[in-house]
DNA sequence: AATTGACCGAAATGGAAAATCAGTCATAAC
DNA sequence: GTTATGACTGATTTTCCATTTCGGTCAATT
């Protein structure tokens, strides 16, 4: 077997024990086992467990990123292009696992590495939304608002009522998420008949 | 000195160790010491730990609970309401240390009871606010939602604001999150040119 | 009758012994 | 000669268990 293949197939194996033990939980043994190859080798690939781990996780990330720029239109509405993003995201289970496994595991365990692995997605997300949002302003589609805040809103209300939700009641479903969504970010609550009151 | 004073400097004495120390790291022998009364004598007011923490905590949620109710005024509309209630609770120093050393207990050891407490407080906030905006709705002041959605978006929002915010970037002034709040809630961030009015 | 603090057992804590794991390297396989 | 391997090593983690701490009681005291 070809050197490329071994890297490749210790990849697929350690991808697959992170997403199903965690960071922590995966031993390089363990890896070397289900990649079928000696621990040594996965040195000869990988300077260490974490160089390993950042391979999965950048690969991982890079690959939601594309996926999202892939979906962007820029002749459709931001909101339309948001609503596709959100959808191609919410069906890609590959990596969703992955971050799903390490959320669990920083609240159960705390590991520090598992913390810094979803923060680095949260940075690229937020900039991959604050991107789209000072495009929108550029584009007069969104009232005038800082991106930075304005990410940062938007990705902790996608948490909100995908995640934190369904700890409180039954869970939503994909199209009352996208209405609230659009409700909440897009419309905004205030009764148009009302309209316009007093700003202050 | 009556046994109603006694069970007040008691409940002095223990809301102060709570706030000062958490559930976890106050000790009868310490609340016993600081109230000035012998261990012994707390039993005969409170039945064990749990029911004085619980005491103290319900006063405190009704406390805030009447301040909230009486910061509402049925002239003004929802939104008026809701940031002049959200100020005076923001000026609220006593009854929010309790909370914020409860949060940070439950982030740091994660004591259960701690957890438990925060929780029926998200709860009356969410009871709150799902009635404040079950009345917004009846009088057509805000659009159609479902108000347990809708206050706990509100909620999450709020505390994306104020606290979580922090952690990424320089921490938003009151004005600040006041603005969002508006912008994101109220008005949405689709774009002005369809609206009969400007954004700030 | 009310108050107290020494006392009790359960639970938390700390630290030492045992086990586990990331990473190395001498040997084996080719 | 080159690459792959797994037994080995020291650092870290886990597992005990001895000791301490703390919530709650109650016989003695006021």
């Amino acid at each position: 077997m070809s050197a490329v293949d071994r890297r490749k197939q210790i990849l697929r194996a350690a991808a697959q024990s992170f997403t199903l033990f965690g960071y922590k939980a995966t031993t390089m043994d363990q890896v070397a086992k289900i990649a079928n190859v000696g621990k040594g080798t996965i040195y000869t690939f990988f300077s260490n467990k974490e160089e390993l781990f950042d391979e999965i996780l950048n690969t991982a990330i890079l690959e939601m990123k594309r996926l999202a720029e892939s979906k962007v239109d820029r002749e459709k509405t931001f909101f339309e292009n948001l609503f596709s993003v959100l959808d191609a995201l919410l069906e890609f289970r590959g990596e969703h696992e992955l971050f799903i496994k390490l959320s669990q595991e920083v609240r159960d365990v705390g590991t520090l590495k598992a913390r810094d692995g979803l923060a680095r997605l949260e940075r690229v997300i937020l900039e991959y939304l604050e991107k789209e949002i000072a495009y929108a302003l550029d584009h007069e589609e969104i009232g005038t608002c800082d991106p930075q805040v304005a990410a940062f809103v938007m990705f902790k209300l996608y948490i909100a009522l995908t995640s934190d939700y369904k700890h409180v009641r039954e869970p939503l479903g994909k199209e009352e998420i996208h209405h609230y969504i659009r409700l909440f970010l897009a419309d905004g609550l205030a009764n148009p008949e009302c309209r316009p009151y007093q700003h202050t």
